[in-house]
DNA sequence: TTTT
DNA sequence: TTTT
């Protein structure tokens, strides 16, 4: 009843965005997300460089849009909330991944995105038409099919 | 050389801080913060809530704040970046920890602080004096027994 | 079609809300907010505060329940974009006015409010009841004379 | 002693930055940066835009940065604090300007910058030259001599 | 006054 | 695995 629960990225895709669809036909998008900082060290004066890897999920709409817009390499500002879930790995241990279920994406590359507003939200319904979903973001995702929300079929998720 | 990697908390502490110490010297704070929301589900009208829990690390002057100020249920903003860490367990497997490196704590709490400014930030020489360290923040945090979803060694606490 | 506009206070409100009404029946609250910061003179030692004032404004279930909870004194959360608007003054001149169209509220005041989820968004028809509306919210709102810092027509509140 | 006063933009700017610098020798940037949003209107299906400006003061090196690396329509992420300024216009009546007082700068745009961690922060005497001041940034500057954080000796300064 |  |  009480919390804030926020993070904001702005940072470049390690990859191409993973698209798939849960059964019920919800697309959901990962992407592998690269924030760097750098500085100076202060007793050698060296540049030094730390980055760091961030695993962001997109659902419907959002999702779609990077299907179709993202790539690797693509500069995006991410806005959403840590989540961090448990599954078991082979040998039935517990296992916890924090994933950022992103509620809003914005593209920061010039090459622009033909979309407006991305900011998750309930579906209006005359404003989104699912024909604009491109093949990309439909076909293959189809065809793996994993459950809502997680449990995907990956061997190593994280 | 690019990025933003930004998360900020409103939340409740799940218990009192772990305060350790490096071999350096430097005071180290582990919280474990609880952010719920609650929605009503569109089916059934009913009350929803999800809890979800963040372990934040606070160094050097805000570790000792939160050893001094924080207890278990201690409402507080936390402003920080992601980093996700990687460990060994005992089967010698590969394991990662996502954790908040805090920069910024406000203890919301009406109870008051006594503290002004907490902003993490170069220590003035003149401000900042190592006798108001609390000695909870230092001593007794040594003879803690680690937490047992980590491996630490009390002398590299991170 | 770009842009990220987006501002978080945590502070308490200097008087209680102020709240009016359009004429289609929309609730919109005016919030006065205090933020403080305090620092140390580097020069003197001596401890200084300085205090910035904003101008909250929050539509309808939020301008609603800042109407029914919160008080002259009361410390929040909030979250909103930047918005600034021109009003014309009573020797015709051009002002310019900067608030805050905040898009969530979170109470910090351990009293707690008795409300969930408070973000802004497309009201779901079967989960928000007028009725729950505080007749605070409602009737007085009229009566009270517009801020002198703005030429408010009661009709057109914003 | 308590408070967060925070803004986050990514935006573009309208004009080239303003570059001053005090009698005490800081330099001081003034940036107009627009936020737009989109959204299709609910009833007609028409695509509105509004867009937003801001006013982002930046001292010192971040100052520096911006004079050296930002012009005219470059898109850039500021994150700072809302700060409110009075004035007095020419017929002696007070005036207020809300401008955001930037602590981090990041260039969005691909041509690179050149320069690494532009967070603000008290100064590393080895790590920051003056000398890498750009003319641009020093000349025109000098010759106003504002005072320090307002009173700048424009007709219009909002 | 920017940008898509 | 990205980017500068």
């Amino acid at each position: 009843m009480s919390g804030i629960n926020k993070v904001i990225l702005v940072g470049n895709l390690g990859a191409d965005p993973e698209i798939r669809s849960t059964q019920s036909g919800d697309t959901v998008a990962t992407l592998r997300i690269a924030t760097s900082e750098t500085w100076r060290d202060k007793q050698t004066g060296e540049r030094m460089e730390r980055t760091e890897w961030h695993r962001v999920i997109l659902w419907r709409r959002l999702g779609e849009i990077a299907g179709q817009y993202l790539r690797k390499g693509s500069k995006v500002y991410i806005e959403g909330k840590l989540q961090t879930r448990k599954w078991t790995d082979q040998s039935g241990q517990d296992r916890y991944t924090t994933e950022i279920q992103g509620n809003e994406l914005q593209m920061l590359d010039s090459r622009g995105s033909g979309e407006g507003d991305t900011t998750e939200r309930p579906r209006e319904s005359a404003s989104y038409n699912r024909s604009t979903e491109s093949p990309r973001a439909q076909a293959p995702a189809q065809s793996r099919a994993p459950e809502p929300h997680q449990d995907f079929d990956d061997d190593i998720p994280f």
